[in-house]
DNA sequence: CCAATGATTGTTTAA
DNA sequence: TTAAACAATCATTGG
């Protein structure tokens, strides 16, 4: 066995429609995020257990709406300066975008499947280096002095942002 | 003092 | 296909 002590339920998003009826009710009930990564300490790195923390492993890509998010949040900051909780951007946010036109999302669309490409680049190498990492295998426990033989990991460090702004006209307009 | 929470929706992923 | 978890953000709170 081995039973993960800590982590044993998944109490996430209790939501009751959702599991009756899988379409966007837009009723939402605070769906709240209880995850606990490891022990406390956040830097302690240490796993006493079995702590599978990969610093390589890409977060997941921003949907379009969070990506709409980070600009909604900058301006809703602007317009309410003194606002005190998050949740009261990701309202007003949530309210917007259901606000908002599908041809408006386009672009925010747009964005993130670019995110969601990077990501699956970013995957990819995070699985070769678990590849790698595989083939060793070593609890690497407290200590944590070994080096191992890093070879050239290639320096496919994120940071290539393409910027390439200008092909963003095929936007086929789908006026409804 | 540090971690977790709260709130939004969309995507990602495992079964 | 479905259900669940997780993505950013940041002030506030609790242990």
């Amino acid at each position: 066995m081995k039973v993960a002590k800590g982590k044993g339920a998944a109490p996430r998003r209790d939501n009751k429609k959702e599991a009756l009826k899988p379409v966007e009710d837009s009723k939402l009930g605070k769906r709240k995020a209880a995850v606990k990564p490891n022990k406390s300490t956040k830097k302690v790195a240490k796993k006493d257990e079995v702590a599978k923390k990969d610093p390589n492993k890409p977060k997941r890509p921003p949907s379009a709406f969070f990506v709409f998010l980070e600009e909604f949040r900058k301006v809703y900051k602007e317009e309410h300066p003194n606002v005190k909780a998050v949740s009261a951007v990701g309202k007003a946010g949530g309210e917007k975008w259901k606000s908002m036109s599908k041809a408006e999302k386009v672009p925010y669309e747009t964005k993130a499947a670019k995110r969601k490409l990077d990501y699956e680049k970013l995957m990819t190498a995070y699985n070769k280096k678990q590849e790698t990492a595989a083939e060793e295998e070593d609890d690497d426990v407290g200590d944590g002095e070994s080096e191992k033989s890093k070879s050239e990991v290639s320096h496919e460090e994120e940071e290539e942002t393409a910027e390439d702004d200008d092909d963003e006209d095929d936007d086929d307009e789908d006026d409804d």
